[in-house]
DNA sequence: TATAGCATGTAATTAGTTACATGATTAA
DNA sequence: TTAATCATGTAACTAATTACATGCTATA
């Protein structure tokens, strides 16, 4: 009879997510996701059912280990990596291959169409475009940073700020962007083109 | 008895990049694809099994119509946005509300993890990073612009190619962006901070 | 003559979201 | 006492990908 050796499993992206935030400390499925909004959010979100799925499948998988740690009356679970986590989410960030990244923006696709909206309609399309970037920016200022930072102080990691900031900058340098192409779009519109 | 009237159907976004690339000319499934292959599909990609039903989906609305137009002995259908598809396509590029851009970046994603590796692994990621980028602007300036240019010449939709000058400026920032993190991380490593 | 490209579609699967259900604890 | 937050999960659904199947046409 073999042992029941656990089948290497093949982990998605969102596993390795899991396995990240536990080595960070984050303990329970609640709390990762939490952790999630105000961090890796805007380059990879989750969800609720997706976070506690996926770790029922990583503690079958033997990946990690789950304890019971109740407050009160209300019942909770933490977890923990196991050496095969561990292995695994190293292996993971070694991997020679990474996916290209994939982006839907509902955003740009309008602004791929723009032509058959009249002049004024596109600089208001572009107009918005600008407001949602600078927002975003700004939530990442207000929200994101904040939680990188405290994650970072004494010694801690420090890529979870690297992040943050690559984020904030990206949005920054798009909500410039589309402030350039909005006042080229209102020149061009007042005659100096023609 | 009530008419036919083809009740207002919620459409997705794909569905809106179907109508507006008839707009734009391109009339058969295949063609769309290839079409966004060359065009979109850095903000909004596709498959062919999704263009195919979305083409039904919309005929059966009412939104498009198909015409027989085989060549040769090939079969091939052409669509064309009938009156309510251009009311649709005029609808939402006007519409208020935007999703907000979602992004799966698995390269980010590591390096948000990446305190788990050494400092020479470190690098390396940051430079794949970089190499990936810089990968994708050259795919942008290479494939995508000559597509949106051709498309612009001669008074023709120019919003294409402020997609694609979007796309090539958004992946060469970070590939700079990546090039200093590498700078910062190796003048760490090498004892300048310490 | 064989390979690449044109052309259309179905089937199966995967990944992910939204909605729902339940209940405890903490702070206003 | 009520609202917000902590906490876990299931069910239903939606969106999208991959694999497969078929067959024609143009080019090297």
């Amino acid at each position: 009879m073999g042992s029941m050796l656990p089948m290497r499993m093949r982990l998605k992206n969102t596993a390795y997510l899991m396995l990240g935030m536990l080595r960070l400390g984050v303990g329970s499925g609640y709390g990762i996701k939490k952790a999630v909004d105000r961090s890796t959010r805007f380059f990879w979100a989750t969800s609720f059912a997706q976070v506690y799925a996926e770790l029922s499948r990583l503690e079958a998988g033997g990946l990690l280990t789950r304890r019971d740690a109740p407050q009160g009356n209300r019942r909770r679970s933490v977890y923990e990596l196991s050496a095969g986590g561990q292995e695994a989410l190293l292996d993971w960030l070694r991997s020679p291959r990474i996916e290209p990244p994939q982006v839907r923006a509902e955003g740009v696709l309008r602004l791929f169409f723009a032509d058959a909206l009249t002049a004024d309609e596109q600089v208001s399309l572009v107009r918005r475009l600008r407001a949602d970037a600078e927002r975003i920016a700004q939530e990442i200022r207000g929200d994101i940073f904040p939680l990188a930072e405290e994650i970072s102080a004494a010694e801690g990691p420090r890529f979870p700020l690297v992040t943050a900031q690559l984020g904030a900058d990206v949005y920054a340098h798009l909500a410039r962007w589309f402030a350039d192409l909005e006042a080229e779009l209102v020149m061009g519109a007042s005659g100096y083109e023609a």
